[in-house]
DNA sequence: GCACTCATACGATAGACGTCGTACTACGGT
DNA sequence: ACCGTAGTACGACGTCTATCGTATGAGTGC
């Protein structure tokens, strides 16, 4: 129940995608996933947004293959949550399963991230 | 002047170990230092000393040049300083240029770490 | 000076990672 | 039924990473 996708229930609830249960994310594998630019960009779009997104709402400096790529680490180690509606694939943090697990972190990681892009002029 | 490392004074200053400066840290990555079992273990030890220690004061299960490596990670992202005292060396958090980058980024994974040890039995 | 200890350097190796392009599948609308 | 759009799968490629063993360098103490 930690990993419950179906509460959306009006989607077509074709595919299943897998997701680690929330007593299954490691820390680690949660820094290893943020330790990316790209994935760190996604997840700040996704948390600025605080509403699904779609794949393609948020523009990466890479191909769609390696989008996918980056998505999918993102989900398998448990740093968002992800589901088909029709043709598009929706994007969620799991806010609050990391809350939950590691209290603070995800805010820490993302104000840092602000921080950061306001010190050398980028965002 | 950030990455001052002769404010001890009294050690032999024979070589000088690289570090980069404040406002050279890039989050990606310290995240990508703390993202390994083998350097958040560093980490969570030199935190709990509080005190500068010993290569050897920190038990790793791998070898003595796989330590090396990661002290080096560690002090090449700027997570930790690392002075020769002697025949050893000594490695401390870099804990207030971390503070000043990314004001409770370091507390938040430390104690997202001890949070997980209790959760799984470890540590 | 010599042995001992702490740590580095240097290869080597196996595996993971980020990236791409192309071919393919799934769904929705007309 | 058909096309278009969104995303996946797969294979390839170069790079980086974690690990090791052995040989080497730097200090301390006898």
């Amino acid at each position: 129940m930690p990993t419950d996708t179906t509460s959306t229930g009006a989607s077509s609830g074709s595919r299943a995608l897998e997701h680690p249960a929330r007593a299954d994310i490691r820390l680690t594998d949660v820094l290893h996933a943020l330790a990316d630019p790209m994935r760190l960009r996604i997840v700040r779009t996704l948390a600025a947004a605080e509403d699904e997104l779609n794949c393609a709402d948020i523009p990466l400096p890479v191909s769609k293959s390696t989008c996918t790529h980056h998505f999918r680490v993102l989900r398998e180690h448990g740093v968002i949550q992800q589901l088909y509606r029709g043709t598009a694939k929706m994007n969620r943090l799991r806010r609050a399963d990391l809350e939950d697990l590691f209290p603070g972190l995800i805010d820490g990681v993302l104000r840092a991230a602000d921080l950061q892009a306001r010190r050398l002029g980028e965002d």
